[in-house]
DNA sequence: CGCATTATTGAAATACTTCAAATACGGTGG
DNA sequence: CCACCGTATTTGAAGTATTTCAATAATGCG
């Protein structure tokens, strides 16, 4: 099979995550069960089913989203590679919300029943894994912060601003572009803004020449100005286990 | 000392938690380490800082917030009685937001050392902490699509519904009533709205007979028009675990 | 009783939404 | 390689929910 070997996972490298010992890296090597190839636009995971299986993104990115009784959608995050997927159904027994592939995706799959082992046997991956869940819970808290207090030009700056701050800790882009494969539709529903007034924002960024957004690659020209107009205060992300 | 024993804790008697085994509540009688008695307005937990100490509400609730770089605050939720605090800190070493109490309160306390025998020792606990966590995730996603897709009278009616919902469910009010001893203001903070159409809305709410909230109580009127003005769907609560 | 905090109400200002229509883009088949 | 079509982006203009400002009334605490 032509899979990758955890311990040449390129993602290990990356120092947004704390280090692998040897005897981890030999867990999680019996963990995995398998790699995933998925094309733009797959359902990954469903609202309300219960997956018999996990994931750990490898490559790509995808949104998370739930939709409402009225039919709009509200984008929850979006996931990025190094981000661990289907946590909820593993311990609740159902998701919260769907994942759908924003683009053309990697990811190294694991047998839900491990989860068992995992608690059973390697209480400090356990511990990793609700590290996880707890730094999940603080973005989910720092989202709520922007949806609830800030203008649409905060709101968009700050999303712009941490998704190139994930990106590049991922090893992605250059210095000043990364890949953002998503609608600029995505990107309202995130924000809990319209369609026309997200895109006058972006319009408006671009013409202070503080970032450009166009065709799946985002452009930043002007760092600390889209970082402190999105109020992102300045201090590096905090080191994350990574499964 | 005055402290209430984990065996005739009245939380355990509440069908919204998982029932405890034996062996569980004996490792739980060993896990707590005391009881913390505050008064009103006390802050239990400070962003930013890493207590030595986790809890679980026994009586009274609390408001978890985040305060902003330009002094606004986003209230991210109400703990109520059965809900744990200070995971955060316990497994990432630092508070993410702030706990207040909105009343006083008695709080079951745990030495953070403790959380590491949980995990070595009592695999079944730590997924239950887990579970919680993800619980915790689940309710945070559905804020941000509260607050992202809903409008003034849905966001009010879906708070006073859930956390209508969740009182009765931990035994406190009558069937009609709860204690709610929040301000108008914390209300405003944490569902994103300015304190005047906060007072706007909960007026239109009492006028139309659906829901009285004054003085520190939750009188629901017509619960069936509320849930379905704030588009709470029907289904009961999922069970939890209790910590 | 008096003072500080919280709740209430009216009116003006505005950020954002909705509606509508044009333009650009990307992929597909001829 | 070009023509075509569906999808995504862009722009203008009108409408509206919500904010902000400002002042009064009620509540609760020492």
């Amino acid at each position: 099979m032509d899979m990758t070997d955890c311990a040449a996972c390129p993602l290990r490298q990356c120092d947004l995550f704390t280090p692998f010992s040897d005897d981890e890296l030999d867990f999680m090597a019996h963990f995995k069960s398998g790699e995933l190839t998925v094309t733009k636009g797959t359902t990954i995971l469903m609202e309300g089913s219960n997956s018999g299986q996990l994931f750990t993104i490898l490559k790509g990115m995808a949104i998370r989203y739930k939709l409402l009784e009225d039919g709009s959608r509200q984008v929850i995050n979006f996931a990025m590679p190094g981000d661990f997927l289907g946590l909820q159904a593993g311990v609740m027994g159902e998701m919260q919300h769907s994942v759908e592939a924003a683009s053309d995706m990697t990811l190294c799959v694991f047998r839900r029943e491990a989860l068992w082992d995992v608690f059973r046997s390697h209480p400090s991956r356990a511990f990793d894994l609700t590290w996880i869940s707890a730094v999940e819970e603080h973005f989910l808290g720092e989202t709520i912060a922007t949806l609830g207090q800030r203008d649409g030009l905060q709101r968009v700056s700050w999303a712009l601003t941490r998704l190139f701050m994930r990106l590049r800790a991922v090893g992605l882009g250059t210095r000043k572009s990364v890949p953002l494969p998503f609608r600029q539709q995505d990107m309202a529903d995130a924000l809990g803004l319209s369609l026309v007034h997200t895109n006058k924002t972006l319009a408006e960024l671009r013409q202070q020449k503080i970032a450009t957004w166009s065709k799946g690659v985002l452009e930043v020209h002007d760092f600390d100005k889209l970082r402190s107009t999105g109020l992102v205060d300045e201090n590096r992300e905090a080191k994350r286990p990574l499964l």
